[in-house]
DNA sequence: CGGCTGGCTCTACCGTCGCAGAGCCAGCGG
DNA sequence: CCGCTGGCTCTGCGACGGTAGAGCCAGCCG
């Protein structure tokens, strides 16, 4: 990976505001991402959340009530017959567009922590064929890490960085 | 996303011994992520680490040495001339792998928490086109989530997850 | 109305992460 | 041999995320 234009000079720049660090401040805590996981898997009430990652009633309390704040989650009223109204927790388009850095983390963990390749794999329906989370172009065929770069985004408003 | 074979009934298993869990672990704190950005970047000194970063000596030696020890990073000797030997921190393959994952990270929070796409931008440096991340098949299409299926892994040793 | 129930909150309490500041120590130059 | 310096470590300290356990409260039932 390359630094172009004004990045180029390392010293003469620092990654403020950076997308990475503001991801993490919402995402960035492991139950944030487990609930992430299992919304994946299609729960998607209270008790499933808490029970199936395997965190405290409060924990799942706190974790997806700051989630929905956000916008990953959306809380949508339900009712059973003969119980009161509850609400599912459903992931919004925010909340789906995380499934990218889910699979790239879980790719990562099976290769290189697991000796067994993982517990799951992530295959494609119609084929039956494994995926992989690539770093793709516009025609969609993958970049190699030498042949990316870095520029500075032309719309942003702070120069510094 | 949906769930094959004797993963169907979401009540029978739970998701332990997780590859993203597990990812977590090693790689799930703030200063893991932006010491590996900076090594994507190009840093690969001590000093360089601590300060781009923006955190103390102490969190930085503490976490280089955890990510070395799991092979994340290779420490390696080097001297400047005038100067005693010391050693800089090169990504290995290991450590390489993780630029699907990073790059994901920062896709999600240009597109849902900037409001100007980010400070950054991410090239193909032969044609200056914007790159994504994106889940792929093996002929390097991507996979819509609809399309995707998670089974059990034939050759994992614990059965029920 | 009154009881039950499940989501949610509150109150300790603990472990971890990061900071600040001080100090250690290897090793190169003089 | 001595002094300097830069990784690295140690010692509080505060913030945060999680647990455990108790309690609140809306609302559907009888």
């Amino acid at each position: 990976m390359k630094l172009g234009g004004p990045l180029a000079d390392r010293d003469e720049w620092r990654a403020t505001h950076c997308s990475v660090d503001l991801a993490l401040s919402v995402v960035g805590t492991r139950t944030a991402m487990l609930l992430l996981r299992e919304a994946f898997y299609g729960t998607t009430r209270f008790h499933d959340f808490a029970n199936r990652v395997g965190i405290t009633d409060a924990a799942a309390a706190g974790r997806l009530k700051e989630l929905a704040d956000i916008g990953v989650f959306e809380k949508r009223p339900y009712r059973e017959e003969g119980q009161r109204t509850r609400y599912e927790y459903l992931l919004t388009d925010m909340g789906r567009a995380m499934l990218p850095t889910l699979l790239a983390l879980m790719q990562w963990g099976d290769a290189y922590l697991q000796d067994d390749g993982g517990p799951l794999r992530v295959v494609e329906e119609s084929t039956g064929a494994p995926v992989r989370v690539q770093v793709c172009g516009p025609d969609g065929s993958e970049v190699p890490p030498e042949d990316l770069c870095v520029l500075p985004n032309r719309s942003s408003r702070s120069r510094t960085q």
